[in-house]
DNA sequence: TGACAGTTCAAACATGTGTTTGAAACTCGT
DNA sequence: ACGAGTTTCAAACACATGTTTGAACTGTCA
């Protein structure tokens, strides 16, 4: 922790845009090779060294203009949200007036499409998918300042599409039930490709699971407003299974 | 790689129940202190140095007894996995005559335990929802033992739950969603802490999302076989989602 | 007791990785 | 062209971690 260096790094980062030699080339170079790097293996597994390597920059370069590698990391995950944020608009484009329906398979769509593309548009996604999985010391911000907002959006959604009376508790797990359908695809992908080998996540593919998760979301929900209140299908709590959750081995 | 300690290795491996001195209590408490620390921070982040601590045996102890650290991992998973197999056995008790419901029902909280429970007899189901996430050497070989049979079971029961004629690929998506809300609170745990900071999840949530994944799985089924091909709801695939999804930064 | 195989141990080794250093190179206003 | 401020560089540092080594220890059997 030299006094030097981050002093250094402060006056680095106030001119990201100023005048100096090259326009802060290294600087650019470095946070596009280190979205590459972190996109594919995450914070823990990047090195700077190939991160440097890949920018031509020198492994001293990410101490001098980022302070370390935390600080790189968080750099490159405010860039990428503001831009995703422009990519992806909230809700893509359907406005407040929309019918909960439309604005359901907006959301979805959009979700989806941020957690699947492997674009290069699309590195925030796959970077949250993760953060969520293997959290760094970042994650408490993107929760308040990324997850949050969504959280709200699709509650309300939910509740729209919900009778009025319905107890906070289930809209809220239908929410989870939502978005844990999305979320599989980001997380699992190791697992479905082993299953299916064949099949390429490309647009086609986003368009059948768009449609799937949302027709799958919908009918649930029409469902629930049919019989708000039906015991589902056993509930019973087996004796046995609170003795096995409990046992030792 | 010295043929010595290789063969060393194998000889302790197959005198796993003989009757050496101390009946390999040193190996013993390497699996138990190993499946402890892999549970909690994963393979890659797991030291050797930490397990053998643990385990009171000197760092030198796992070379010799597993060959390195990845044989240390392989075996914790098939002890492991053969402890959750007598816990929780696949159809958590339901005979295959009983109604596709019942079955689901019964799945989907066998399912639910084995990735919910932070319980000693559960660290396999832990350590299986990792390797989907953040896959080592050994996911290969999980997939086709483990998660293959667990997909079939699953899709036969969903195809018991929809109309005969139903295509496969809507089948298959089925099962994915129902799959995708477990899961989801399996991997994302750290956000949803975050979240809801103050909901446990101990026996009486695991009864409350046994409870809602069931309903609104079958809720979603039922609607399916009722219009079996209802154009659902916005599909329409935006001209400017496939633009956007394809632009470069 | 003494040889022997199996096991444990402290120490060292080899490598990878984040960080720091001090000097050289460069830019730009004067 | 000069010099102050900025940036880059090769090298080294500090530390963590998987692995290996050779000696010491332990129990068993002759």
């Amino acid at each position: 922790m030299c006094l030097k260096l981050v002093l250094n790094m402060a006056v680095a980062t106030l001119r990201t845009e100023g005048t100096g030699p090259s326009f802060g080339a290294t600087r650019q170079a470095l946070l596009e090779a280190a979205a590459d790097v972190f996109t594919r293996v995450g914070f823990r597994q990047a090195t700077i060294r190939e991160i440097c390597q890949r920018a031509g920059a020198n492994v001293a370069a990410i101490n001098y203009h980022f302070g370390d590698k935390a600080g790189l990391y968080s750099e490159v995950l405010t860039t990428e949200g503001e831009l995703a944020q422009r990519r992806f608009p909230a809700e893509a484009g359907v406005s407040k007036q929309a019918s909960p329906e439309a604005r359901l398979t907006a959301f979805i769509r959009s979700f989806l499409q941020r957690v699947l593309a492997e674009d290069l548009a699309n590195r925030h996604g796959r970077m949250m998918a993760r953060e969520m999985v293997e959290p760094t010391a970042a994650l408490d911000r993107l929760v308040r300042e990324v997850i949050q907002p969504q959280a709200n959006l699709l509650a309300t959604i939910v509740r729209a599409l919900l009778p009025p009376g319905t107890d906070q508790t289930t809209a809220r797990l239908c929410g989870l039930s939502i978005v844990g359908q999305i979320l599989f695809y980001a997380h699992c992908r190791p697992v479905i490709t082993r299953l299916e080998p064949r099949r390429a996540y490309d647009l086609v593919e986003l368009d059948r699971l768009t449609s799937h998760i949302t027709r799958f979301s919908l009918a649930a929900l029409r469902e629930f407003s049919r019989r708000p209140d039906s015991p589902a299908l056993g509930v019973r709590r087996a004796a046995s299974s609170r003795r096995a959750i409990r046992s030792k081995r």
